[in-house]
RNA sequence: GCUCCCAUCGUCUAGCGGUUAGGACGCGGCCCUCUCAAGGCUGAAACAGGGGUUCGAUUCCCCUUGGGAGCGCCA
């Protein structure tokens, strides 16, 4: 690329399905280091296997950068409405003798590959048809078209993380370009389109490696600039076995749905592959000013969930509380069935959330861990919450019921009363909180119980010790 | 089978010839404390193995082993 232009990056998915996390860090990375070089980020929809395309996966990798927070430059490219031009370079390779049409059927190259194996050879594309006249083949009979690579010397992929990588061109075959239908096939469609679209630098995943050695042999044959290779190691499932979908290769929406935000999300896939010295919560700013090729790791990363969890716990610390607010509507939205919250129990939650946000992993804890704020009247203990509420406990509620009636409603007056009376009868201060958590919220933990009788206001958390001191 | 890639605590990683091999998550202990968290302090935990090169290898080279990717008229 010329010395003085800004780079141009792209993302190009396969729409045969939803955006999974490996598409989202690679997507990511682009995207970083498009923001960090002042370049162009491009997205192109590589779908020219119409077999296999679906609106759907479109959406949903469209959805799925949206949520990611990552944003692109222009337009989405389709790459199936470009396929006049693939065919108009496949034509110009046929007619400077670069390409030639191959008439071997899908079934005998099935029986070449299939002897090549048995007799335990490399199966590749014998080239029985590289130079052979097409006045040869039947009458009428289809064929595809095949690039005539150089059968000598060697391609060396130049790949700013894994280094040069040496291919030797006797190991290479004639890939096909054009399909026996005339259509591109994603060799000939992805080398015409990142020249087209001027790509300067192909940031993809490491299954890449071996398909940019055949991707050069067609930049060379067209005689263009080739782009700078960045190939990003895979990432694992925590068997360290390739990522299935029983392990995490989820669509990144599926994280969104256990409660993960997309900050969380950016930081951990950053992290995944890419450092930079010791440092391990990253911002999206200083992600931008940071990121660099040259430290993106050579090594397959595996997920580590509780990692995940930690760093989504930071990120809730960080959120205000009313966009998380939000994030919890959404979700419980989403449930089966889905679920609303009055204006006045949205506003309780939102007061509630500092103490709240302290405690959770996911907006999905956060959800089940402010429960006893979405509805008034007494609460049902869980199991450890009713432990707690033995007879003499009670007991005490109800004696410090009288006293809690006649105190000022304030965190400060609530506490100085907890512990006044608690010394009065003779109790740690944890001999009354944990009796009044029980009863407020009905579990064993939860903000500080103070602040919770503050929260819930002196009418409802007097109703909800009452009901629990009667039993 | 063939081609290519990778290899530091359990995991993510720093390290770019000389370090008490550092950080983070997780795990253990202590502190704080009304619970649970958060936070602070602290402990255990790694250079896959074998050859070289070098005064000196975690670091450079080779082999072995172990992982991974690719080998489609899929992308």
């Amino acid at each position: 690329m010329p010395e003085n232009k800004k780079p141009v990056l792209r993302f190009a998915p396969s729409p045969t399905g939803y955006l999974h996390i490996g598409g989202a860090r690679t997507a990511l990375f682009n995207w970083l280091y498009a923001k960090h070089t002042g370049g162009t980020f491009l997205l192109r929809i590589e779908d020219t296997d119409r077999e296999r395309s679906t609106p759907e996966a479109v959406d949903a990798i469209l959805n799925g950068m949206a949520w990611m927070g990552l944003d692109w430059d222009g337009q989405t490219i389709y790459q199936f409405a470009r396929s006049g031009r693939h065919q108009q370079v496949a034509q110009q390779l046929l007619d400077e003798g670069k390409a030639y049409k191959c008439f071997a059927t899908a079934q005998e190259l099935d029986d070449m590959r299939a002897a090549q194996r048995a007799a335990g050879k490399p199966t590749r594309y014998d080239g029985r048809w590289r130079d052979r006249d097409p006045s040869e083949a039947p009458a009428g009979a289809l064929f595809v078209v095949r690039l005539r690579a150089p059968q000598t010397g060697e391609t060396v992929v130049h790949d700013v993380v894994l280094g040069d990588i040496t291919y030797q061109n006797d190991q290479l075959d004639d890939m096909i370009l054009l399909r026996s239908d005339g259509t591109p096939t994603y060799m000939l469609a992805v080398v015409v389109d990142d020249h087209d679209m001027g790509v300067t630098h192909v940031i993809r995943g490491a299954d890449h490696v071996n398909n940019a050695a055949r991707q050069l042999q067609i930049i060379n044959a067209m005689g263009w600039s080739e782009p700078i290779y960045a190939h990003v190691p895979l990432i694992h499932g925590p068997d360290g076995a390739k990522l299935s979908k029983r392990h995490g290769a989820l669509a990144i929406e599926a994280y969104r749905d256990m409660g993960y935000l997309p900050e969380t999300m950016r930081n951990y896939l950053l992290r995944l592959g890419w450092s930079h010295g010791d440092d391990e919560t990253i911002s999206t700013e200083q992600a931008i000013e940071w990121f660099s090729l040259e430290n993106i790791g050579k090594s397959p990363a595996r997920m580590d969930f509780k990692k995940l969890d930690n760093l989504n716990g930071h990120y809730i610390r960080l959120r205000d509380n009313v966009s998380l607010a939000d994030e919890m509507l959404f979700a419980m939205s989403r449930e089966t069935p889905p679920r609303t919250l009055e204006a006045a129990k949205k506003a309780r939650l939102i007061a509630a959330m500092p103490g709240l946000k302290e405690r959770a992993k996911t907006i999905l804890e956060l959800v089940q861990s402010a429960d006893f704020l979405y509805t008034d009247g007494p609460r049902i203990p869980d199991e450890a919450a009713a432990k707690i509420l033995s007879p003499e406990a009670r007991a005490v509620l109800a004696r410090f019921i009288t006293k809690l009636d006649a105190t000022e409603w304030s965190v400060p007056k609530l506490e100085e009363a907890a512990r006044s009376f608690a010394e009065a009868e003779g109790l740690k201060l944890g001999q009354v909180a944990q009796p009044l958590r029980a009863a407020l919220t009905g579990k064993t933990s939860s903000p500080p119980i103070f602040d919770v009788l503050a929260i819930l206001g002196k009418e409802e958390a007097l109703a909800r010790l009452r009901a629990c001191a009667a039993g």
